[in-house]
DNA sequence: CATGAATGAGGCTTCATTCAT
DNA sequence: GATGAATGAAGCCTCATTCAT
């Protein structure tokens, strides 16, 4: 709301907006309490009007601020493997899940954005998916995967994520197991190769 | 809560949880008051409390009862190609994208068990996932699809049931379109087929 | 309310009437529900009504029925030492005693309607003090013990009751300890006999 | 609960409990509302839960805070006749008397305290009762009253207190006759002097 | 007589937000 | 900038009571 200018006010707000992150990824936003956030953040209840003007504005930025750190991290992998997109998908992947297992009140504050305000949760997922699909149209275009809708393409990737993020990942409370992260980049990459002439038109490549 | 003696009873109660699918389906759990979902029956708000003992309760069996119907929607599906697991998948995932379109409240409902009652959700998915695996083990063994970890595999494939029912089911509004699904489809197909010789072992069988 | 007219509703009142003196016994007034009462009797809830017009009524009735059942009780032994006040207050004490140990509930349903029905509560006392005091004067007039306000006597001496049975009676859960009660019954002797001369004018006569 | 900082609060605090005071004194602990006590404070209603975590914690507070006060009355003016305990005990009922007469709900607010936290009430007539059999004790050493168990005595002496209180200042409303006053002290001075010879060993003294 | 069902008034409690200091 | 205090709207839930069968 009111952008802070001094430094003291800059280190309240990210102490507020740290607190945040934690508290809505331990419980539902419906029962995180303002205090509970300010509680957490060491700062007194009025405080956090001073930088934000309602409980869900500051969900928003939460979610916002830290889903463009969170492209960012995924980029960058992505684009150290370029000219090979299985291996581009492989380092995204592996960026990905690294992240949420380092960010994991991150992932739940993501979710639950479906149920707080689903324009952002469209947006986030929409803005997600706009580059991959750009990146995956670009592979198509340059021939190193088989030509399909890259749209679908994407939603079907980014579904493989948070599932095998959810239970790979948040439900064992650790890392994801190598073997369980070869298993899920086998899927994909045959699926990316593969998906012009397996299956769908005779399948006849298989003979 | 207290189970109705007479027909009177059970109707009431039927009407209580179809108004609350219908609610809940359409509001976030914590924007719904009991009143709206009693309203919505149109009995009195006490009725609500000779059924369920809190709204949570309510939303609890609402989730376990439709899970089970869903459940058997997709089961159905599958077993009539039986022998051809990617058959299987094909007939499973339209089966449960049109499932989806025509219960789009309960899809909302089902996602927002996560931060509702997290334990049901997680038991949802497991519930889901160990008869999806079992199936997908099944056809390994016949050599129907590439071996490879089969918990993995479902969760992937739940994964991208669920994004894609999101992307192309809820969001425009209307069932999926035909060409949609049979981009999907071959995704999966030639993820199936393919996923234990290709990419990550070298992936020559493209040259 | 409806005075029940065949031995089948009879039963049915008397059922509602001792459930109700166990659980109001139990909870709090406040804390009971009609439904509390007709489950522990055995009967539907709407029973309750056929025979009484509310929580309330239930409750005078009970207290109103069962305050006449102990000061029969009472009077009974008192009685049995006619011509010896001191002894008559021993064996009335002792049956009170008794009385509250085999009816616990009971103790506390009069306790309690203090704050349920004033009125009613000091109907009771003063119904039990009205008696009380006849006996009392009596006494006086036979020279059995010493002249004072009657009135102010019963007072005191159902103070002694009543505190001395929650104190050696309810509090411990078992019948008073006869040493208990002669170390009562000697501090009323004394009480009784003395309080012309005693202590108010000079004290001397015991010298 | 929140324990204030500043002198408003405080006052608020003080403002609360004093309505609580004034309000469980005229109506029934569960017939008064939270409303009822925020009205008589002068405050709103959510007011009420910054200070108290719920309505019987208030209680609770209020009956601790009371009796401690009232302790200290009745000890203080016990302890002006020291060396003759029936003149401290008719200091010490007399102070009593004045005391509810001045604080006439209070005296309703302790006595509901078995029907709303039993433990708070026996705790707070066995802290009384402690004290009070310290001091008979003593002066049974000293020889000012006749020996018996102190227990028993300090529970015959508070329930004629409770019992006259209530007869004599609470129900006619004004302090207390100095006749009945009178009349109650000479039935205890003789009950204390005389208790161990009189009445249960043939009572020959008066002879 | 008996009762399961229905209900709406009412009370407790939470909490996002405002504000004076 | 920071904050403790204040608040009233809103929601969950209980339950005495009524009633149709």
């Amino acid at each position: 709301m009111t952008a802070p200018v001094t430094a003291r006010g800059m280190e309240t707000r990210s102490r507020l907006l740290a607190a945040a992150e934690k508290i809505f990824g331990e419980k539902s936003y419906y029962r995180v309490s303002i205090s509970d956030i300010t509680r957490e953040a060491g700062v007194g209840q009025g405080t956090f009007y001073v930088y934000f003007s309602s409980k869900e504005e500051a969900f928003r930025e939460l979610v916002q601020q830290r889903a463009h750190d969170f492209r960012a991290v995924t980029r960058v992998a992505a684009e150290q493997a370029l000219g090979d997109r299985v291996a581009a998908e492989r380092a995204g992947f592996t960026a990905f899940f690294d992240f949420i297992d380092q960010h994991r009140q991150l992932y739940r504050v993501v979710r639950q954005a479906e149920f707080v305000d689903e324009a952002l949760y469209r947006e986030y997922y929409q803005t997600f998916a706009a580059g991959y699909r750009a990146a995956l149209e670009a592979a198509m275009d340059r021939g190193e995967i088989a030509r399909t809708d890259p749209e679908v393409l994407a939603y079907c990737l980014m579904g493989i994520g948070d599932f095998i993020g959810m239970r790979c990942v948040i439900w064992p409370g650790r890392p994801i197991e190598s073997q369980s992260l070869a298993d899920v980049m086998a899927f994909i990459g045959a699926g990316l190769r593969g998906c012009d002439a397996a299956g769908e038109r005779g399948g006849g490549s298989t003979e």
